[in-house]
DNA sequence: GATGAATGAGGTTTCATTCAT
DNA sequence: TATGAATGAAACCTCATTCAT
């Protein structure tokens, strides 16, 4: 990937996540990756392959960055802790991912369901990985449904990250709606 | 408000919550209500402000119907039980109140973002009052943070909801994911 | 058909009929027809049914100003030579008739092919009259293939009047054309 | 004349040939060249410039070819037919050549008509040759207006073998589109 | 109140042409 | 010679909004 393809998603994936797909304008995209309109169209069909681009591109950057967090070792309860902090911080400035997961985006653009699917997939994996985790150390009770709990977990906090930062709360706000996922999400998941 | 009136409300509600605020065009909405498009002006400043009534007026009969649930002398955790199935049915036509609380319109209205955080605390207020008559009833842990774990718990159901929805999946793992839902939210909530 | 919409197709006639399919851009025709870009896509699904829309049009015109010169107690080729005179006085600022009649548009919006067809077989009609009169009249030989022969007066006349618009030549040549090509016609088809 | 210039020529006579000057693009000939797109521009000064280019060449090439048919010691009636089988054939793979002796050219780059003009004259001037002799012959009738009559004659056939390809007829009405042509054309020029 | 024809700014997409390598 | 990434003007089309009836 040449480095002006590079400016070109970075600068539509900044677009896409701030404003979304809609009020974002190919002018906006070339702009903000300082290249001419036409240029933008060397690196995708159309608007809503670029879009496409955009979100796979955050997702692989999400995925990579947290399937560095997995250490056998470590208590699971404490790594899905540590997740919960990184995803507020990515979140924070890729907003993307989250709607992704979220589903925000298949209401959005009905084309690129089948895409959305797939990545969605891929997205929960290193959350079963934690639980999977915690279930062989004990800390999370056996009888999870596992894929179904990954997804309400990530769900959970990934909304809450969205909206702290959709409805501009104060800190303090955000700081106790955190705690309550989590006092919630643990006491959930905990082997009694 | 005239039988015109409504019909204009009733049919943008329908078209905002099927396809969202930019993919419908006032002719939908026109078409939708069985006026003519200079009609549903004088129902409206602007699209935007067609939006916020809708929204509005959808939240309302939600905010009605739930208040119709909470009888102190059932056990809370049975109504919250309630509560979700009756969330679920509500979306699905619906999906407007589900988006407003969830925080999915901030980003896309910046302008009625204001309006939207008054909604959004009317909307929570019927979880509050479960919650407490709950720790009332001793069935919930008494250190909760009522307003946070409530809106947590809005959250996490109609992000469900939702997702169920936009995703399209089968009607078992519809049925799984709420499961997960709930044996995390009960247990996360219950005093031990 | 109300009075814009008549100005509309009018002038779309017009400027296509001038400078061709391509060239001619909705703003063109737009301006043509004193209205707003907005306002021919009232009037048309999008460029290419407005032509279509256009050719129809126009076609319906000359058919009908054709139609009035059958005189069946006039002899024959009396009829021919004035239909001839008319063709070209015609395609002066019609062009569009003869380009579909000569077959130069199918090459052009292969999609509105089928419609052309059904629109050609009506343009030739008179001229299968015509010769049918000739020929229970005596003046034209018994053994001509009518609709084929029908079908190469047409294009010989009509590619004759396009040409000498086309490519812009004297007076006194586009008289020897013609001349030569009615000895021809005539010749060829008389009864021997 | 490299031979990637004549690929290039080569190439844009088979692109603009088979759909039209204006939906080619520099790409598809740089494609069809196996080139790339800066190459293509080595060989001529912009699109326009190509396009004449191309004509000239496949003009060049045919009536190369046509003069090899005129022999004074066949009858002349017998040239003409076997020139208008190599037409058809011709035109099959070659509409250029068609295009710019019909005059269709001439309205689609008004720049380049004089440039036509001169090619147009050399294109008629097998059939004048072919109509003298058949006068010397004494097949064809004496008082002809020579020039005017081949130019008539070329339209005829061209426009009846462009005709054909455009708007694929089947090969039966071809055969007597084709058939009626020279019934008509022999029959007006022959003496009597 | 109700209508719907008309508007025109704004968005997406194409493609002839250039130029540094 | 040859390349192909980059450009940006220009084209098509949509739709929120207005206003005369």
């Amino acid at each position: 990937m040449g480095t002006t393809q590079i400016a070109v998603l970075d600068a539509a994936a900044r677009c896409f996540g701030r404003v979304g797909f809609k009020k974002t304008s190919m002018d906006d995209v070339a702009a903000a990756a300082g290249v001419a309109k036409g240029t933008v169209y060397l690196y995708c069909e159309n608007k809503q392959d670029l879009f496409a681009q955009a979100v796979e591109n955050e997702l692989h950057a999400w995925v990579d960055s947290m399937s560095t967090l997995i250490d056998p070792k470590r208590p699971a309860d404490e790594i899905l802790t540590e997740m919960a902090r990184r995803d507020v911080a990515f979140v924070e400035d890729r907003p993307l991912v989250a709607d992704l997961l979220v589903g925000a985006l298949d209401g959005l653009l009905p084309g690129s369901r089948h895409r959305f699917v797939e990545l969605r997939r891929k997205g929960v994996g290193h959350v079963v990985a934690v639980l999977e985790l915690g279930i062989r150390q004990g800390v999370f009770a056996a009888d999870l449904d596992v894929p179904a709990t990954a997804r309400v977990l990530q769900e959970m906090q990934l909304v809450g990250a969205l909206l702290a930062r959709r409805t501009q709360l104060s800190t303090a706000q955000v700081r106790r709606h955190q705690r309550a996922t989590w006092q919630l999400a643990l006491n959930g998941i905990r082997g009694r």
